[in-house]
DNA sequence: GGCAATTGTTGTCGTCAACAACAATCTTTC
DNA sequence: GAAAGATTGTTGTTGACGACAACAATTGCC
């Protein structure tokens, strides 16, 4: 394989210097195609934005409200246990802990079984707010659902089903 | 709707006060489960990592990559053109270039046309190494076949390609 | 009883997106 | 042609986030 760059659009311009004006749509992205990395980036982003924009009200972001839903549907956790099923950082999770229970959505519940650890649980303010949130996000789930189409959104959570 | 929690796996455990040790995977995720973010953010998670240790050796990133290659196979693109076109902030690719330009890889033309912009183009080293980094992102891209399927793959970059 | 492991916490470092401000330079408008 | 406004690259700040390392308190193991 020689050096040459790349097959699909070359489109060599003059040696140096710029030519004309591009107009951002049509260049080639070449090898960045084929990449699955560089869609889902992309489409992360794009859907991370939707959510927190739809949740821009209530001031929740995703990892928030990934927290609060398994402390809901998993009363009395510890935080090692949330942070490992979440893929969040031990350490990390302590400030995120810090901010929920400052808004009086989460509190820490010294355990009795095992003095080391908090078992977390929502407060009742917390579970009322989070029936709101689950409410904006399924709102934010349809505008995914009109982004890339019902069938396609099913498919999406099949394909990535392994991953949650 | 009242303020009840969860309709998937309530699991109510002892009021407070933790109970038996939980084994982490059996923590249910409940409404989490049908967000297309949750699962995207975590294969993206997964993929990237995957990336960044397949290209471990020669020690370039996602972010990276794409620059190179968008550069590769548009050459004379302003940062300008090259930041809206990759969805990176200008001031971000300012560093992102400096790191390349200091590595040999890519440098920065004044612009003859338009004496603000700079011509971006691949070094003859440059070339040479993107070739490279593509063999290593086609190896990395079979990991992801081998994770999630040939036919998933191809479905996946097929819903996703209005993102790119 | 003593030693290793675990839990929460604090801190540092590097990546990354989002802004804001600025000088140099183009473009538009009168 | 000159003033006013927009664009380009740059620098800096902020905040979310992942990766690590260290530490005190506590637990489990032998």
């Amino acid at each position: 394989m020689t050096a040459g760059a790349a097959q699909a659009s070359p489109r060599k311009r003059a040696g140096n210097g710029a030519a004309r004006r591009i107009d951002a749509d049509e260049i080639g992205l070449d090898a960045l195609v084929g990449h699955a990395g560089y869609a889902v980036r992309r489409f992360q982003i794009w859907i991370f934005q939707d959510f927190i924009k739809t949740l821009g009200n209530v001031d929740i972001r995703p990892t928030q409200y990934s927290v609060l839903t398994v402390i809901g549907a998993n009363p009395g956790l510890s935080q090692m246990a949330v942070a490992k099923r979440l893929g969040i950082e031990r350490a990390r999770l302590v400030h995120l802990l810090d901010s929920l229970e400052q808004r009086k959505l989460v509190k820490r519940v010294k355990s009795k079984a095992d003095r080391r650890s908090h078992a977390l649980h929502l407060t009742a303010q917390g579970e009322i707010a989070l029936a709101k949130f689950k409410r904006l996000a399924a709102e934010h789930e349809r505008h995914v659902e009109d982004k890339i189409g019902k069938a396609n959104r099913e498919r999406l959570l099949q394909i990535l089903a392994g991953f949650t």
